[in-house]
DNA sequence: CTATGTTATCGTATTTTTACGATTAATAGT
DNA sequence: ACTATTAATCGTAAAAATACGATAACATAG
């Protein structure tokens, strides 16, 4: 009852390293936490570290932890602004992002 | 220094089990493995388990596990033939998918 | 220089994920 | 019924993710 392989239909053309960049954006957002953030950010541009904190049910450093993964992934930029910290979406990783998934799937 | 939260810009449209949805599929792929499987599936329509754990490094109970796991967040289909399963692409989720990821991001 | 406000990092406990071998289940062929 | 083939599930060990309090780092104000 075994088939052989069949052939493939088709070829995805995805270097190693964008493969692993969109494993990692794919992984950062698999998270509720950071999933809630991200559309924080999206609703409310430009807001800083203690406003997301506040609009989130779990401690500091743990929001940080998650703000460091997302921005790792390339989902968000942080700008240093005095004491403060501004975060906004990274509109051209999100572009490519969308741009590479419509590719594939 | 402290601003006060900005008002949010606009509002973003979303069940809260949408956003569960959502947060699975991501999670789902954000998997080198799983990843993989989802790239082999879209080169080579309708294969069977087999194949997929030829094609792959690891043990065929890992697998079958990461299946498991594409399968309950909608990425692909199980369709039983035999004593062999064939598995494919869920166009109507992975559609569904690009399209609230547009509408969000 | 000191105090304050803001955020990142450290160390750690708990939970979840990942991977494996072994076993079970299910189907098809003889 | 028996055997071979295929795939899923079980039990478990190891690794990674998540969350927290405490502390450190850094900029600004006074």
């Amino acid at each position: 009852m075994q088939t052989t392989l069949p052939e493939p239909c088709c070829t995805i053309d995805l270097s190693t390293a964008e493969q692993a960049r969109l494993v990692t954006m794919f992984k950062a957002l698999g998270n509720p936490i950071r999933f809630e953030i991200i559309k924080f950010l999206a609703t409310h541009p430009q807001c800083i570290t203690g406003d997301i904190v506040d609009a989130l049910p779990i401690a500091q450093a743990t929001v940080s932890q998650h703000l460091k993964v997302l921005k790792q992934a390339g989902w968000i930029d942080g700008i240093v602004h005095g004491p403060a910290t501004n975060y906004c979406l990274h509109v051209e990783n999100i572009a490519w992002f969308k741009s590479k998934v419509g590719e594939i799937l």
